[in-house]
DNA sequence: TGTACATCAGTGAACGCGCGTTCACTGATGTAC
DNA sequence: TGTACATCAGTGAACGCGCGTTCACTGATGTAC
């Protein structure tokens, strides 16, 4: 219809932002083109002018959910290191939170993806291990420890402690909403626990 | 073609056995009955003999799996209770190992359809709540603890735990062996430390 | 025990539908002169 | 600055294909007499 470059790149982006919130709360393989597109304001022809195919846009959402997602959260987390009393305690108090757990589509990608990674396209696959790892490491910079193996290896932990209980939650948030309640508070007792302790081992 | 109630009812497991199998592997959305009816070696239309739906079917997969798959495990759990020196560090070390990784079709459903639930119908969502709430108390029989409550809170942090491990060494096992090799090693270590402190609180 | 017939698991083709992808076309944008 | 034209984002219809579901049909099983 006749478009400004500039208009074009917005129009990509919404394409692209559609394609996020919807992968997250239905699953990459039940989003079809066209309701995607549609979602975005588009038609479904014209996205092919934007990408070469499904595949490459749900490396591109990957992409982005990556930066946008666990970069928000954690360059928050970095942010406020300085100011916060307990920056780890705010996190985990955040990230095993009721808000978090209702916020698939704006939350952190590397729980609303973890499920699905496995099945997508190799180059989603790659770009969700290197922000997985990303997110370990400056996890392990805020941490308590003793070395920086020790670092590593208590961020490891602790993220997936709260991965797997933000995870579990969600999965029977609509069956048993008092059960998802349950998994969510003790998954952030023993967060909070966990850092307390390497924070001052020999009290 | 003419088959005996028996062989009928054999034919029917047929078709569930290679829908969990499927399911687990490809995701449920995935798998068509097309392809999961001639996997068990029968053509489409047959289906509807067995069940009256698709969805009929995710709720008799779920069913079998909560039952085979939570109750197995935990039942060798239960049966080495009294012979194994130490049954939750058998389990911890069975279920955050390479093996068990690799395993997606026959391992712990909780894990395999932990991303899954919550996309799937009503009664799958439901069997799969009741199967962890029971996974929890079984968990919660056999752990070290102070009080029933302290016990289930412990079980529900600790499979928490491993399921998030699991889970995300999984998402990364393709594209970054190394990477989830180091996220199930050091899920294990803080799964057995968890159960040893709370074994011997004031050791 | 033998015959007649109802049952129903399984076949294979078809249903309407949505999938990912392709394509001819439109027309404002943006460039060349 | 004004005119002519190439570019290309977006439209809308169509492609072959696989989806979940339906249906008429087959024929061994299993029951009734």
């Amino acid at each position: 219809m006749g478009v400004s470059k500039q208009q074009a790149i917005e129009n990509k982006k919404a394409i692209t932002d559609a394609a996020e919130r919807l992968f997250r709360e239905k699953g990459v393989s039940a989003v079809g083109l066209a309701e995607l597109t549609k979602a975005a304001g588009f038609t479904q022809g014209g996205f092919y002018n934007h990408f070469k195919s499904k595949d490459a846009l749900v490396a591109a959402v990957m992409e982005k959910a990556m930066e946008g997602g666990a970069a928000a959260l954690l360059g928050g987390l970095e942010a406020s290191r300085a100011q916060a009393a307990e920056p780890m305690k705010e996190y985990i108090d955040y990230y095993l939170s009721p808000g978090h757990l209702a916020d698939i589509e704006a939350g952190c990608p590397l729980t609303a993806f973890a499920g699905d990674v496995r099945r997508l396209g190799e180059e989603a696959r790659q770009r969700y291990a290197r922000g997985l790892d990303w997110n370990f490491d400056q996890l392990a910079g805020v941490i308590d420890g003793n070395s920086a193996q020790e670092k590593r290896r208590k961020a490891i932990a602790l993220f997936s402690q709260m991965v797997g209980s933000l995870l579990l939650s969600r999965a029977v948030a609509e069956a048993d909403p008092a059960l998802a309640e349950e998994i969510l508070r003790d998954g952030r007792l023993q967060s909070l626990q966990a850092v307390d302790d390497d924070g001052a081992p020999e009290r």
